[in-house]
DNA sequence: AATAACACCTGTGTGC
DNA sequence: TGCACACAGGTGTTAT
């Protein structure tokens, strides 16, 4: 289950093997995703790729004709490989470059995506509805704090919003929570600025960890095991229902908030 | 408008 | 041992 730290450490991992690469083909061997991979995915042949960003969990592939926006889903992997690879189940896409390798998308859940995009990417309507990057100073503890005036919703919803913040997903919503010392059920527009600092400092702390993590264990993704995969960070809550905090001892309760288990320490997250 | 529920999918783990 | 089934989870879509 890819979350943020997953994907930038994917683009981190392929980008240079990509960048100022000439695209030699592009393979579909399984268009069945999220959507079904367009005709039009074709136009990134014989191009250049200029750029390997990321926005949100969304990985986009520049070039001068268009943009190739990928998205990982629940189980996409992204892998750099020789072109004559055997394939293997849920092998869906393959990139193929001038230099011999190959992009290899697999997705066994099919939850991913790969589309291809002409407009300024403001504009895709995958994109165009956004919050800021959590890694950046644009998310800050004033701009969540107005972000979140007077909704009624649970603060843990909110986290997990795109439009409020990208990129934080039921792991780190949970542990950041924690961190931050907020129940996760509490009406996001009456948290106070003082715990929302606390929260976004958490958020940006956890992200940069794993990442860091991540980059460091995974920096080779021409490597047979180069799939990236859960990172080994301390998770103290996620996973840990019915156990003892960490911090006080207490048992954690366990609880479904928007069809996604919870976990929280009753003792260190007042509601 | 805001919020909640649902759908998509398959590998894995659990209980009978 | 085999089978049935719940669960995991991001996020776009549909319903309330």
């Amino acid at each position: 289950m890819p979350e943020l730290p997953e994907v930038e450490v994917t683009r981190q991992g392929i980008a240079p093997h990509l960048l100022d690469q000439k695209v030699r083909a592009l393979i579909v061997r399984n268009d069945s995703l999220r959507w079904p991979v367009p005709a039009q995915a074709q136009n990134i042949v014989g191009q250049i790729i200029q750029g390997v960003r990321r926005r949100a969990k969304y990985l986009l592939i520049d070039t001068d004709a268009g943009t190739t926006i990928v998205h990982l889903g629940m189980s996409g992997s992204l892998r750099i490989l020789p072109r004559n690879t055997p394939v293997e189940k849920h092998d869906h896409i393959d990139l193929e470059l001038e230099n011999g390798r190959i992009l290899r998308f697999n997705d066994p859940r099919r939850f991913g995506a790969w589309l291809w995009c002409e407009l300024p990417e403001q504009a895709h309507p995958l994109l165009s509805k956004l919050g800021p990057e959590p890694l950046t100073e644009a998310f800050n503890a004033p701009q969540l704090a107005a972000a979140l005036k007077g909704k009624k919703k649970a603060i843990k919803l909110c986290l997990m919003d795109n439009a409020i913040v990208v990129g934080v997903g039921n792991i780190y919503a949970n542990e950041a929570l924690f961190a931050a010392g907020i129940h996760p059920e509490a009406e996001a527009g009456k948290v106070d600025l003082e715990r929302l600092t606390l929260l976004v400092a958490e958020v940006k702390q956890i992200l940069a960890q794993a990442i860091k993590q991540g980059g460091t264990t995974l920096k080779d993704f021409t490597n047979a095991d180069g799939k990236p995969g859960y990172f080994a960070q301390k998770l103290h809550v996620y996973g840990r229902g019915g156990e003892t905090c960490t911090a006080c001892g207490n048992l954690l309760s366990e609880i479904r908030l928007g069809q996604r288990t919870t976990v929280f320490c009753g003792i260190c997250q007042p509601r």
